[in-house]
DNA sequence: GGATGTGAATGCATTCACAGCA
DNA sequence: TGCTGTGAATGCATTCACATCC
């Protein structure tokens, strides 16, 4: 299905790999043609030398005494990520952080579609979000089949996240991003990428108080 | 100032910590009073060794044959990241995520506080967030000052999150939350940690594509 | 000169395996 | 027996350094 596979490709590159495409986005917006992998990493902290091996991992993108060009890389991370199709969406839960999250712009600017709204609670079923009725879990599995929906935000409760997320897993939504405080559990072949905010804090909190600061997590 | 530092203390044992104390305030809803490393473990996919060795580098929290006490580990974990005390902190930007972090239960519940919210944009300033009237940002020294605040969360958009971050910096503030999606720079001695929305849905996506799943990220 | 791609070397995190204690 | 704490071994990611090409 794709081109040139070579090694099993490490986990930690994919996670830096959305980050040189938000940058190469916007070398793009600025209309610079080419980048070297030392400028490409530098505003993230990375050395040249991470860049190239990290875009290596998935072919040969560089021109040689030029850089990379913008567009070409561009196209190829995209590709890589699966962003150069569209992917429909489906967000569980109509909370303040939920009606957030379906207004944000970011995830349409990435290619993403939110397709339908789900909530529990009965006094916010039938409600508006955004240009979106409110709809209860149970029909779901309707909406996840018609629009061949493969991913889900949950921001929903943290008691009410492990029922949610086997309510999506059955549904057969295939990744889940969560950002209830709580782990849950799937079965092997489901994704789940969480997002705690108050443990992002927390985390933050002991940088700043051994004030080392200034080391991981660029962005 | 602390007890039994011996190792630099790695930095995705750090990232670790957080999770444990998620759990363990959990185990303590449920009034369990023991736990072993396995079991600490476990729904975090972790194991039992990664955890033991985790908690040793920051002293020795354990009770050979037993396991460890919850809520003594708790309070050991607290104390570890800062938790044990309140940490005052401001929010730079009203808009829909900006609100929906102001009324996030999630830090309070942590020991956070939120102080002040702020944002330029005239049409916000003035109108209540929660229990806040939001303020411009010349005001922003002068409430670091008052309220010893040494953490922010920006949610404003890109083209503003360096300068406001440049803002926060001058104004005295410490850390950064930052859920602008571009990279900002920060002097040496300023922690930064960076949450980009779109990013995370995007590695879900590959998660998915590869359908390698159940993976990273736990939580 | 300037830049990529990549084997080799380094460094760091995880896992193993076991001594020691309850 | 059950479990922790920890040196030693493993495995993986990053960095180095250089052959190669524009």
């Amino acid at each position: 299905m794709d081109q040139s596979r070579q090694d099993p490709a490490p986990d930690p590159a994919v996670k830096r790999l959305s980050l040189y495409l938000r940058q190469l986005e916007s070398l793009h917006r600025r209309d610079v043609k080419t980048v070297s992998s030392r400028q490409l990493g530098e505003s993230l902290r990375f050395t040249d030398a991470q860049v190239r091996k990290d875009l290596a991992y998935f072919g040969q993108f560089g021109h040689p005494g030029i850089g990379y060009t913008v567009v070409e890389l561009i196209a190829q991370v995209r590709h890589i990520l699966g962003t150069d199709k569209v992917w429909n969406v489906v967000l569980i839960g109509a909370g303040n952080l939920g009606r957030a999250l379906a207004a944000y712009k970011g995830f349409t600017a990435k290619g993403f579609c939110l397709v339908a709204v789900f909530d529990n609670d009965v006094s916010k079923v039938g409600r508006k979000v955004g240009s979106f009725a409110v709809q209860p879990l149970a029909e779901l599995e309707a909406t996840v089949r018609k629009h061949a929906v493969r991913m889900a935000m949950m921001a929903v409760p943290a008691d009410n996240a492990q029922d949610v997320a086997d309510q999506l897993v059955t549904a057969g939504v295939r990744g889940l991003l969560n950002f209830a405080p709580v782990s849950i559990s799937v079965p092997a072949d489901v994704a789940v990428n969480a997002v705690d905010l108050a443990v992002q804090l927390e985390q933050l909190l002991f940088q700043v108080n051994t004030s080392a600061a200034s080391k991981k997590s660029p962005g």
